[in-house]
DNA sequence: GCGACAG
DNA sequence: ATCTTGTCGC
């Protein structure tokens, strides 16, 4: 009775692989069908110690208004973090308690703003590609830094922007969201155009860097996390 | 082979 | 992501 089998079967990481190769052709990219109305963002925060594969999570997601920003829904998740954190399978960690959390909406987000790259990604499957085709909706990469490719440094103005290289093929787009910070990374995840997302991301964002959706959902996972310390945690919760 | 590497 | 003091600037 070995503790190990004989057989190799394949590793975690491994079966990850073969997920998102098996996800990446469901990817459409489509135009939206029609101007968003409302948009989401998503994001999780992490606790306790870190490092460790299975630590306490929350996630949230914020609904605001596409033209006023204001903000129309939310809702949390709190749950463990089940995958440890690699660069390329992202989306492993992050997408089960980002699940819940949109579960929890009272109403569907017409486009999701996530925090991260989509098409982006060294398989072209990053988290907004993987959250667009598991909801079904249309998404889009929002990312502090990029992970991969090569691009012109853009103009200093909020909206000058410069297309992301990799492989040959444009993979996303660095954005200026403010006059003279450093530009955020722009990819499309599901059902949109790059043009689209860039658009979107820089109406997200009148005052920062990073859009509102970013800013409202990280403050929401944060005090999700927080009041979910103490208590026995329960499942989904809407605001 | 070596280094880099979303959050 | 998260751990953290001081510091620059409006």
């Amino acid at each position: 009775m070995d503790p190990q089998r004989e057989h190799d079967w394949p590793s975690t990481e491994q079966q990850a692989y073969l997920v998102q190769q098996e996800l990446r052709p469901l990817v459409r990219a489509a135009p939206l069908t029609a101007p968003p109305r409302t948009l989401a963002g998503l994001d999780v925060a992490y606790g306790g110690s870190h490092g460790s594969a299975d630590d306490r999570v929350a996630a949230a997601v914020v609904v605001l208004d596409a033209d006023t920003l204001e903000v129309l829904d939310s809702a949390t998740a709190v749950g463990t973090a089940g995958f440890p954190y690699i660069p390329g399978l992202f989306a492993f960690r992050e997408l089960p308690v980002l699940i819940a959390a949109l579960r929890g909406l009272r109403t569907t987000p017409d486009v999701l703003l996530c925090d991260g790259q989509g098409l982006a990604h060294p398989r072209r499957f990053g988290l907004a590609c993987h959250l667009g085709v598991l909801a079904g909706l249309p998404t889009l990469g929002v990312a502090k830094t990029p992970l991969l490719g090569s691009w012109d440094e853009p103009g200093p103005a909020r909206g000058d922007s410069s297309d992301v290289n990799d492989g040959g093929e444009v993979v996303a787009r660095v954005l200026r969201t403010q006059h003279g910070v450093k530009p955020v990374t722009v990819s499309t995840g599901h059902l949109i155009t790059l043009d689209d997302a860039c658009a979107l991301v820089l109406r997200a964002s009148p005052h920062y860097r990073l859009p509102e959706t970013t800013r409202l959902s990280d403050r929401l996972s944060r005090t999700a996390l927080a009041a979910a310390a103490s208590p026995a945690d329960a499942g989904p919760a809407a605001t």
